[in-house]
RNA sequence: GGGCCGUUAGCUCAGCUGGUAGAGCAGCUGACUCUUAAUCAGCGGGUCGGAGGUUCGAUCCCUCCACGGCUCACCA
């Protein structure tokens, strides 16, 4: 931490004055009858007049962000929870003890003030305060009042600063909790359950990626941060819930960008005796009455552009999007001119990737930048997606879709494999894969074959990331904007 | 991890060709009882991200390092 400057200390030094004076700086509770935005709303047609006619006496308590003094009177505003609302001191109303403390506030310093309301010759509604007390003494100068605080190493460093004087982006808090409650309503109403499952796994499973390793002293045994909670969900389905989903985090030991954070919320849910295309209309629904809930419309703009998020959306399988974006047909079913057609697209390989991978490098490149209305793509080939059902007709195949918006993943849903056979040899594949250098490739998991051998309900799951879909909805352009305490590199 | 850019007062930013730093706000002192970017007068405040190097002299040029931003890679 740095030294103490010059403006620390001074006030530190009218907190010792304020101590030696008999004054608590740090007092205990405050009773407040009223916030800022209660009384703005309440009073918004009381006229001037009204308000001298039949006095309104009112507590609140809040932070003091910006004063303007005289002589022997001041305004000031003071924010709470709610809003902002000025104050007006006069020496004649507070008496001269009081107003001796007063002038040893300062902008940041929390107090609760008892008065009346009136309305200045501006007619802002305004507390003329009669009596005060300080709640918290602040130390530290808050940023300026023109510019704010716009570096934004120090805003995601010291969020509490960002949000004291930042309301757009205190803002944009509110409405990430609101979307996570209309979701959780949504699910809740169709009789979902909210469950719990593992943070901790030894077999780091649901999702290619690399995991963070810890390690348990008492067990002796080494432990992994999950990266999904998939095959916990679905050990679920196995014990007879039938629908069940949790809204948590995921911890991805992998690049940090801006539309990646090291930790990471998903909600990920399963229904029993339903398929894929159950949860197409599904997610439609979800997603737009979530965006009604909560911002009041289906149309958005995110970085310039229009979006509706109107249902129905388009829909496309997975094959037919490479064709719409000029892939031709020999290289969907021939891996060495997929290869070529990969790398020619500017992907970077390794050798030895099936089919459905290149295949995949090939969508990342050309089809997936260009879904920027909301699109669902259908039917993924089943080396990608090793824990989904394969299609009857199409082996290669599985009932698998994408939900893509802003040319991103929002979600990622299929018809649950339930053939512990099938999924066995998946897995097999997948270590393989592993041990052909591929680190992301999954584990043999024997206790969720075992489940699977005791019977899997047919099911579909889903999984949305909620910081992206927050994002959307909030127009942040970097999932940081959307992350109270987003992962920075230690401050030195 | 690679590339590009940035880091100057508490905050927001200037700083020319290399000659040891400025503004506004915030702060302090004084004036001022309806202001809201209050006003007026005065004052203080800097390891110019860090360490080396070049130079008579470095905020400025070079190297390395730290942190951040964008971007590519990896991924959701």
């Amino acid at each position: 931490m740095e030294d103490y400057n010059e403006l620390i200390q001074q006030r530190f030094k009218k907190l010792a004055e304020i101590r030696e004076s008999g004054i608590k700086p740090y007092a205990g509770k405050f009773d407040a009858t009223t916030s800022a935005q209660a009384l703005n709303d309440g009073h918004q047609a009381a006229s001037k007049e009204d308000l001298e006619k039949n006095r309104v006496t009112v507590s609140i308590a809040g932070r003091i962000v910006a004063l303007r003094s005289f002589g022997k009177a001041c305004f000031a505003h003071v924010q709470d929870g709610s809003g902002r609302i000025q104050l007006y001191f006069q020496k004649n109303t507070l008496g001269e003890e009081a107003f001796f403390l007063f002038k040893k506030l300062d902008i940041g310093d929390f107090i609760g003030v008892k008065g009346f309301l009136f309305r200045t010759r501006t007619n802002e509604l305004t507390i003329e305060v009669e009596s005060f007390v300080l709640l918290s003494k602040s130390l530290r100068p808050l940023p300026e009042k023109w510019h704010g605080l716009t570096d934004v190493e120090i805003r995601y460093r010291q969020r509490y600063v960002d949000l004291i004087v930042n309301p757009e982006v205190k803002n944009v808090f509110v409405m990430r909790t609101r979307i996570v409650q209309a979701m959780r309503t949504f699910l809740n109403s169709r009789g979902f359950l909210e469950v719990e499952t593992p943070m901790m796994q030894s077999i780091p499973g649901g999702a290619t990626a690399r995991p963070f390793k810890t390690h348990h002293n008492a067990l002796g045994m080494d432990l992994y941060l999950r990266i999904a909670p998939e095959l916990y969900l679905k050990r679920l389905l196995v014990g007879g819930f039938e629908r069940v989903y949790e809204i948590n985090r995921n911890f991805r030991n992998e690049g940090i960008s801006t539309r990646h954070n090291p930790e990471f919320t998903m909600l990920e849910f399963y229904m029993a005796y339903a398929d894929y295309r159950d949860l197409i209309a599904m997610t439609e629904e979800m997603i737009s009455s979530i965006a009604t809930d909560v911002l009041g419309a289906t149309e958005i703009e995110y970085e310039g552009q229009k979006i509706s998020l109107a249902a129905p959306w388009k829909k496309v399988t997975y094959l037919d999007s490479l064709r719409e974006a000029g892939v031709p047909e020999e290289v969907l079913s021939d891996a060495d001119k997929a290869r070529e057609y990969a790398k020619k697209a500017g992907a970077t390989l390794k050798g030895g990737e099936p089919l459905g991978k290149l295949l995949n490098e090939v969508f990342e490149a050309k089809v997936e930048p260009n879904l920027i209305q909301p699109t669902f793509v259908t039917d993924y080939p089943t080396d990608i997606s090793p824990l989904s059902k394969r299609r009857d007709d199409d082996p290669r195949f599985v009932e698998r879709f994408e939900l893509f918006v802003m040319g991103r993943e929002m979600a990622n849903a299929f018809s649950e494999l339930n053939d512990p056979v099938d999924q066995k040899e998946r897995f097999q594949k997948q270590v393989a894969e592993r041990e052909a250098g591929d680190e992301e490739a999954h584990q043999m998991d024997e206790d969720f074959i075992r489940a699977l051998e005791y019977g899997m309900p047919p099911a579909a799951g889903e999984g949305i990331g909620i910081d992206r879909l927050v994002m959307l909805l909030t127009g942040s352009s970097s999932i940081r904007d959307v992350i109270l305490f987003p992962q920075m590199k230690k401050e030195k």
